[in-house]
DNA sequence: ATATTTTAAATCGCACAAGATATATTCTTA
DNA sequence: TAAGAATATATCTTGTGCGATTTAAAATAT
């Protein structure tokens, strides 16, 4: 048959692209008991790990715009769960840093992770598998983000 | 170290995250080209390979919902790439099919992922490695999307 | 030292995603 | 066969993503 490259089953985007809204679904109960979205999510995991840091270095960490994190960082300091301060060294950067509630959040948001693991792994795929899958990804990544 | 399952690196969800928007990123210039976008060239494909289905069959095989689909199919019929039709039998169905200026576009559009295979594979990655990544990806996905 | 360039965030506009709800049509069943 | 349930699509709202542009501060270059 001709054009069989433009298969749905038989492209490498819808694939990646599908998982993603559906891990993303399959997050969302434990997103919503923290009240929040996965992309801040996202943010509070680069601030768990490295507190204090700047809105380009979120941007960068995860790959997005300041244009979309901006936004999304100042809905998060209306929730109260982090802060944002313009650098008295140099005014063009912005830091953002944890308030206690975004802290605490940390031990509940732990336990998503490992649930979806668990899920993904009483279903066909082994450990070692998803492991793979997560280190091609990251291949992929490696190789799309740097060539610009 | 504690939360070790917390770092962006050491989850599942954001390779999988990052690499979808990296995808579409690389697909971006073809896509302009055309000028549509990525989900627009989703619901094509969708067409391409069954013409005349309804709203909810390409929702279902998207994996999206009808308040996604709708506007977008609007948007669609504005351009005169598809053309929308509520059904005689059963009004409460709409039939999606394409214009011959849809149909059109389907060649263009079969260049892009071969260039994005050829991308990658031109880095670090094998033939058998991209599709091995696609199957797994379908696992997760027909495991996550079969459960409800 | 001042003009130019670069950098960091923010703003604006458009197109998704998806939850919640609404509306119209068809099916089911008492 | 009339009432209620189910189905198919559409509407409304909120929150991303991202291209393009703007604003302000810092770095540089003449």
């Amino acid at each position: 048959m001709e054009f069989e490259q433009l298969k749905l089953e038989n492209q490498l985007c819808f694939p990646v692209y599908a998982a993603s809204r559906l891990i993303i679904r399959e997050y969302q109960p434990h997103l919503d008991k923290l009240g929040i979205t996965y992309p801040q999510y996202l943010v509070l995991m680069v601030l768990w790990e490295t507190d204090n840091i700047t809105v380009n270095d979120i941007s960068q960490k995860l790959i997005l715009n300041t244009n979309t994190i901006t936004p999304l960082l100042k809905r998060m300091e209306i929730q109260g769960i982090i802060k944002r301060q313009r650098s008295l060294i140099d005014e063009r950067k912005v830091f953002v840093c944890l308030t206690l509630k975004g802290k605490e959040m940390r031990l509940e948001a732990a336990k998503i992770p490992e649930q979806l693991a668990a899920k993904l792994i009483s279903g066909s795929l082994k450990i070692e598998e998803l492991v793979e899958l997560k280190n091609k990804l990251n291949s992929v990544i490696d190789f799309l983000s740097k060539e610009k």
